[in-house]
DNA sequence: AAAGTGTCTTGACATAAGTCAAGGTGAGAG
DNA sequence: CTCTCACCTTGACTTATGTCAAGACACTTT
């Protein structure tokens, strides 16, 4: 279960004492969770925000008729569900505070903390650089959706696509000269595609066609990437 | 031009003293611009946020084939462009911060304020309330995102602009026991179009059709809506 | 009033991507 | 070892929505 080594890598709180560590730990809640278990459900009231400590989680949209839509995926040390924290301090207060998406684990053994939200606005109050770390991954989480938003509205399924593992590779890559790589999907393809705006069987034809231009080398979860910048070439 | 009771309305100096914010006021850059003029584009380093005095301003995103998209209208007296801010103080420091997206007057006489981000940053660190009320906005701004991604991804354009129509009534009616109400768009279609993640004729046309079922009365920009609840019960 | 300008609407058409249905593949269970 | 089941791929079809082109309308200017 989770350890106050695993408080400290939490960005939050990586610069609090040791005695405001072992605080913050007596406050977190401890969770391990199986595959498809559900951490939250964008129904339900909202109490704290999440740090992943081992495993995957995604958090995800659920449309009318069914259709899912994964808006992050969290691995560790990253923190989900912050940004209703604060809601009270809006100008105009409106009534209970939920959840704004839902949360899945996606993998057996993924751990989760819960740090309650009173706790933690507790701990601004003394502590300024921890209001400073709250404002930059909220900063970067708007980032983030802007980004997103402007890949679904703007580029087709194919750029989309292209765009993903292009930044993937980028990612992965450990000198600028490098020029091919092999970058291991750690997700399955189902989700992938809800992330991607899409369905895994568009999806599937589009990594065909990837393939076949040349662009990439599938072989299960694995794609191979001659040349990175020809990939890049297609997300403009 | 820009005045000290201006700067009183922005939502992270209304507690401010006097003093503060004659400080604040002497820190900002008072801008006027006609109808399309351009405040910032993606491509500019990050210097400030603004806020909008007068008028209106939007913030899109262009795709490389031109087609554009609006991700917020910005009424007064708030604020945009918050979010680069501290990003300064993410883990891992990029180089230098650009805007997120571009920014347009839609209005003649459009004015807005620019707020240097050194300066505000200054500000936060003897004022704790000033650090809780941009995490507030920004918790706003991704709430709002959320709410914006999940509309584009898991709903089609006639549900959208449902949806969108359904909002603004909400937002309008003065009792809940009000049944029909008229609300005038304050942007042209185009850009009403471009917010929904369509183009003009798309949304033209589904304009007409929500007319033909009787869900709405389209006059120029008055959209008179006989029924909120049977316009709501299309948003799912 | 005529002309001009920008905004909106309409029509005909093209196409990306979703739906439905069937079949393939591979890893783990028995 | 082969059975099974989840995951993935493929094919045929449908549909929403974008594109292109033309026309209608409203508002301003002359």
């Amino acid at each position: 279960m989770g350890s106050i080594s695993d408080i400290k890598k939490i960005s939050f709180f990586t610069e609090l004492s040791e005695g405001e560590l072992q605080d913050v730990y007596s406050f977190c809640k401890f969770r391990i969770c199986k595959e498809k278990e559900i951490i939250f459900f964008e129904t339900e009231p909202y109490i704290g925000f999440f740090a992943v400590l081992s495993g995957k989680v995604k958090i995800y949209k659920i449309s009318p008729e069914g259709r899912e839509h994964i808006i992050h995926f969290i691995n560790p040390p990253n923190t989900f569900a912050e940004a209703p924290l604060f809601e009270k301090y809006w100008n105009e207060s409106p009534g209970k505070i939920y959840y704004p998406a839902n949360a899945m684990a996606l993998e057996d053994e993924t751990e989760v903390a819960l740090v309650p939200a009173d706790k933690l606005v507790e701990l601004t109050k003394g502590n300024i650089t921890i209001c400073y770390k709250l404002i930059a991954s909220l900063s970067k989480r708007l980032r983030n959706l802007n980004k997103h938003i402007e890949t679904l509205v703007l580029s087709d399924v194919y750029k989309r696509v292209c765009n993903y593992f292009f930044t993937q590779a980028e990612n992965k890559i450990t000198s600028p000269s490098q020029t091919s790589i092999e970058i291991e999907l750690e997700i399955n393809k189902n989700d992938l595609a809800s992330y991607l705006g899409t369905i895994s069987e568009t999806f599937s034809r589009c990594l065909k066609k990837i393939q076949d231009e040349g662009l990439i080398k599938v072989d299960g979860k694995k794609i191979f990437i001659p040349n990175i910048k020809n990939l890049r070439d297609k997300t403009f």
